[in-house]
Order: C-alpha cells, then sequence, then structure tokens
DNA sequence: CCTTGACTTCAAGTACACTTGAAGAATTAG
DNA sequence: CTAATTCTTCAAGTGTACTTGAAGTCAAGG
C-alpha cells in the first residue's frame, strides 16, 4: 500500500493533484484508522491511465465516465484497459487530420495573403460566416452546417 | 467604418470577446464623440488572424507579441501576414508529430498492456520518473533531462 | 418624440485543472 | 521523547479566455 506522497513520488503527479482526482471521483482510496489514504500498487497504472488520457485531449469528466466502466474490488485486466484506450486512437487521428488541413490552410493562406474572413475559404469554410445568429466563430472547429 | 457589432458579426466572434481583445491590447480602436468604438474594414483580417492563431495553439499573450510587431497606422502587407504565420507551420508540424508519438505510444501500450508508469518506456521516457523533486507529470510533455 | 436596439463601463461569474495556505493531527527519524 | 516530516480538511487563489449582468448612454425607425 502507497501513502499519498508515495503515489505522488512514483507518478509525479502531486498529492494535491490525487487528492483532487480522489474529491471528483477519478480515484479511490482506503484510509488508516487515522485517516491516512492508502493507494493499491496497481493505483500507479490508474494514475498513469489518467495523464495518458489527459495527453489525449480528454476532460477529467470523460476519463472518471471511461473509468467508471472499470470493475471495483478487483485490478483491471490489460483487455480491459486496452479496451478504454481503443477511441484514443481515432482521437488521435481525428486531431491530427484536422492541424493538417489547418495546415494547408495555413499555407494557401499565405501562398494568397488574404486571411480575409470574407474571401478565405480556409477561415470561411461556407463561404458566407456569421449568417446564423447563435454560433460565434465556428471556422474554429464548428461546421458551418451543410 | 465597423461598429463592434458589425465587426463580431462578419468574424463571428462575440463582442464581449472583441472588447476582451481590446482590454489586452491585441485590438484598437478609434472612437467616436459619444465613445463608440469604430473599426477599419481591415480589422476583420486582424480578428482572423488571432483566431487563426489560436487554433494553431497560441495564447492571446503570444498573439499580441506578434502583432505588435506589425505597423501601426498603415494596414499590413501580405507578406508581413505571411512572416507571422511563418513559424505556425513548424508549431503544427511539432504538433502533429507529438501526436504521432502519442500513436505509437498507445499501440505500443495497447500491445503489452502494461500502463505501468515504472516499466513502460512510453510513459516513461527516462525509464525513472518522479526523481528530481521539482517537476511533477514529466512525461506530460516535459523532457527528462537529459 | 419615443421606443427599441446597440452601445458604454465595470464588476463579477464561468469552466477547467489544479495549487496554496492555514490549522491541526499522525508518523517517522534520530 | 522530541523534532521534523507527512498527513488531514477546507477555503480560497491561479491562469486562460472569455461571458454575463447591471446601470446607464446613444442612435435609428416609425
Amino acid at each position: 500500500m502507497l501513502t499519498v506522497g508515495e503515489l505522488a513520488a512514483r507518478t509525479g503527479v502531486a498529492t494535491s493533484a490525487l487528492r483532487f482526482y480522489e474529491e471528483r471521483g477519478l480515484i479511490h482510496s482506503t484510509r488508516t484508522p487515522a485517516g491516512h489514504r492508502r493507494y493499491p500498487r496497481g493505483m500507479t497504472r490508474v494514475v498513469a491511465f489518467i495523464v495518458f488520457a489527459q495527453r489525449v485531449g480528454l476532460s477529467l469528466e470523460e476519463i472518471k465516465m471511461e473509468l467508471d466502466t472499470l470493475p471495483v474490488g478487483r485490478p483491471p485486466r490489460a483487455d480491459e484497459w486496452a479496451r478504454l484506450s481503443a477511441t484514443w486512437s481515432e482521437r488521435i487521428a481525428a486531431e491530427i487530420e484536422a492541424l493538417h488541413r489547418l495546415q494547408r490552410g495555413l499555407t494557401d493562406c499565405i501562398g494568397c495573403g488574404c486571411l480575409s474572413l470574407e474571401r478565405c475559404h480556409i477561415l470561411n469554410p461556407g463561404d458566407r460566416m456569421a449568417s446564423r445568429g447563435a454560433g460565434p466563430r465556428f471556422w474554429m472547429g464548428d461546421e458551418p452546417e451543410e
């Protein structure tokens, strides 16, 4: 069993962050009679999962939802971890694709030197923006409604 | 000349955001005798630049520093815009590369099912983490000191 | 002229992911 | 045994990028 300080030392995640994760229900601890946290050694894996998932771009809320699908009481098996991270690959691929699109758009815009909201087809995919009232700056990622 | 509402309509950026940008010194306006903001039409281009730069991952502070290198009083030329966005391409490329590394690491970790902070060479690039006190979770992007 | 809508400032609120500090209890090293 | 370290909770603060609301002013249409 690890104390919060030891878990922090092994994961590189601050004790304050670990307590925060516990408060948000991402990790759980047993307590000593004095109320000190004790973590099973497998908890390092959970923390690693959290950090990795954040790196992929998930919010703590999303990570919690994924972790909640894990069995309680028993350490997760390798295939269960794999199931959780399966969607990450797609997510990363999508992000890479978005960056490629941005890259292409950037080259185009440097090439034409426009950077004009009215004319640039990169910044202005629908060739007409700010039409419908609600959505601000949908060329930051939102689709312009097809 | 455009009012703040017109600029918002043309850019898709909320008036509150435009005022916020002005407060932070990213954009500037002249005022009518009554104190209402008036923007030259080229301001849409500046706002587009800001949104684009944010999309690339720059903070408003960084964007301001880039915009501060532009000449005042005269609308920037195409080559000046191009100069500003020149570094973006590298930045995007670096981000894509990081995601590719993450992707590879993810595949490896699913393959070996480890996700262990002590053994995984993806999460633990230096094969020894949490060594030096200061840096928490340096496998989220920090380098493990070479 | 009068109402409606757009504009003004300023303070405070929001969301995310934590960190910091205070006050005190428990554990560990010497 | 004592001093230093680590732990506890809880409240409040941090940074980024805004948004929202209040209270009031200005401009345009009928």
